[in-house]
DNA sequence: TATTGTTATACTCTATAACTATA
DNA sequence: TATAGTTATAGAGTATAACAATA
């Protein structure tokens, strides 16, 4: 269906805050730390650095990251079958108290509603508002300018090849856990 | 030096979490927001599982996974020329007042020492003692397990190119600040 | 009793600003 | 005055535990 072709050379160039990990002291280490775990390392530093990006993109908006994030989940359910604070929770797998604090920033801020569901009077529906939608059309090209921004350095191929890892990686089980 | 060859077919099978972009009640809405966006979106998402496994995997060396990169920059330095708040400040990419508690944790750890520069005495440097040679041990194990957890859908070559990308991603100078 | 969301609390990570002690 | 590190404070993001209301 998306067959990406592509010819990667010599792209370990060595990044200038790389920590090699050999370097505890002991010299005769013989384990050299697969290069998973620098993987990871990377990783991280890099989320870091998107986080901050998004973060200074999306200021001007009044809303965080994670409210974002929220509202466009929020969003994707639409306006028939509003999700409901357990189902946000799952989907943005975090705990439902996490959703309280996100969706108190976003009543706040005008962006959504909560809405009492009356087959089931335990239930809280989140619908987006007017100012909701407004924010979110706004926040799509906050999030694209943040994603260019840290994206620069790859071509659009590179671009496919990096999405469909983390495509792969992100849709893994949550294994290891209990 | 290092040409990876690769063929992707059919990488992007959809994410069961993935939000598509269209969906903000406008139905003729002329911007899909390009697939850029969701690939930050991912990136932030997988990052979040990367960190709560890490954080799992770390949770009995008795450090916190942004203490454990610390203790491993402290390590790359070598016992002869230890490094200042300053420079670890600047590698980690955080202003030197994060250092300061990440330091504070490992220090009430054991497993570095604060010693202050003879030749210049604003300045501090770190050391790593001997639990701190120990716990890196430790950490460089966990590390691994944490990122074979996480990249376990991947192939070899597979987290080779996603090496690549990263390292070219995170090479890049942090642009569009100031 | 099980489910849904909440109040209360705490911890990690990071930032800005003002201060201290050097140089 | 400029530099190195700190105290003080804040805020984003997330977690656990105990609880209320409802089913």
């Amino acid at each position: 269906m998306n067959p990406v072709l592509v010819l990667f050379s010599s792209m370990s160039t060595g990044s200038e805050t790389d920590i090699p990990d050999s370097a505890a002291g002991s010299a005769a280490d013989p384990t050299p730390d697969s290069t998973d775990g620098v993987l990871a390392e990377q990783l991280l530093r890099l989320t870091r650095r998107l986080h901050r990006i998004q973060k200074r993109h999306m200021e001007p908006l009044g809303i965080t990251p994670a409210q974002g994030r929220l509202l466009r989940l929020v969003a994707h359910y639409g306006g028939d079958r509003p999700p409901r604070m357990a189902d946000l929770a799952t989907r943005l797998e975090v705990v439902p108290r996490a959703v309280t604090t996100l969706v108190d920033g976003l009543e706040a801020a005008g962006c959504v509603r909560r809405a009492p569901d009356p087959a089931n009077r335990r239930v809280i529906r989140i619908e987006l508002t007017e100012t909701g939608r407004a924010t979110l059309r706004r926040l799509r090209s906050a999030r694209t300018d943040a994603a260019e921004e840290i994206l620069a350095p790859l071509t659009a191929p590179q671009r496919e090849v990096l999405g469909g890892l983390l495509n792969a990686l992100a849709d893994a089980p949550a294994q290891g856990g209990c």
